[in-house]
DNA sequence: AAATTAATTCGATGAATATCTAATTAATTT
DNA sequence: AAATTAATTAGATATTCATCGAATTAATTT
């Protein structure tokens, strides 16, 4: 009943499959009824070599097949596959896991290599949200968990980022990063960074 | 609640906007959130240029759309695009129709071209059941429906196609094109022949 | 056995298109 | 005001791929 989710491949290859108008419209007229390579070749007026092309991509996405009836191919529709798909593209988990193989940290990367000197200390602190986010949660790993500093403490950590330590203090607790009590400073626990 | 069958075109585009790896991925991303152009770039390891053209292809397919903010152009899914497509290609009636504005009868026409000579006269009758059902198609419009024809008048007709007469009435009535009783043919009434 | 026919495979060609760089535009920060 | 930044556009290049013709294979008809 729950069909599986497919792998990135098997999209691509859907969907590229999909992707010409002929083969559209071999779907459109196998749906209809089997056909041979010959018949479906003078109906859309193309060679039956290209026919064939056609239909060994449509076969490799798993929509047709062909079986030998005498000397002809017949082909058709593998029952139920292109439901199974329109089901799956349906289902909530399947698109977003196409961004599974995606590098989720290159975009903070991205900034901390615009932004960061050789030594480590910043050019400059971004102006725009989400580079400060990117360059902010750098900054944290600095401080380890469950660990409270001094203000002096924090500053002597901050000061190898950027000579305005106050800047930084203040936007590490407007991002919620840290947490501050009584001069005092901390990692919160619910960050997801490492 | 009913979406309206895709034209040709529209189906056409949605399956290219969706066969390309990294368009598949900028999909991934965004349906998990917003972004910008310079961040899915930062993410798919591309120029900025090369996503806005991909964002250019997922857009006029309908499937995204961008609003600028601040200097940023931030993109996003088009709510329930997705959703409507692959409903619409579970519809039974979607995929026949693709088949709409392919020529059906040119198979026929080019067994016609095959078989027949200038003068309307057949080279062979064909051996094959398709050809020579399309074939007998053709012989069959020289009947007038309704009229009721003598063996000899059939055969005055049939001559003109294939000196073999008796095949040729044999194969009507095999094909139940035509009906014969006490020596008269007619043509059946339930073909959908003109 | 020889000729015909359907289908596939292979190589070549041309069209579509993904990607990049460079130039331009528009908005923001300094 | 000048410099920076994001985005788009235009032009160039390279890759993908649809299509065809020719050669090959396999089955069928004569």
């Amino acid at each position: 009943m729950n069909d599986p989710i497919p792998s990135d491949e098997q999209l691509l290859g859907f969907f590229k499959a999909m992707a010409d108008a002929n083969r559209l419209k071999i779907i459109g007229l196998l749906t209809q009824s089997p056909r041979s390579v010959e018949e479906l070749a003078a109906l859309l007026d193309l060679r039956p070599s290209t026919v064939s092309h056609h239909l060994m991509v449509l076969s490799e996405a798993g929509l047709v097949n062909g079986r030998a009836q005498s000397y002809y191919n017949v082909y058709q529709m593998t029952s139920g596959a292109l439901e199974s798909m329109a089901r799956r593209l349906l289902a909530q988990e399947t698109l977003p896991q196409v961004a599974g193989s995606v590098d989720l940290n290159a975009y903070d990367r991205k900034v901390l290599a615009d932004f960061l000197l050789p030594d480590g200390h910043l050019k400059t602190i971004p102006a725009q949200h989400k580079k400060r986010e990117a360059i902010l949660r750098h900054i944290l790993k600095s401080f380890e968990p469950g660990v409270r500093y001094s203000e002096k403490q924090a500053n002597e950590i901050l000061e190898r980022f950027h000579e305005d330590t106050a800047t930084l203090r203040r936007e590490l607790i407007a991002y919620k990063m840290l947490d501050r009590a009584s001069g005092e400073y901390w990692r919160k626990t619910d960050t997801t960074e490492n």
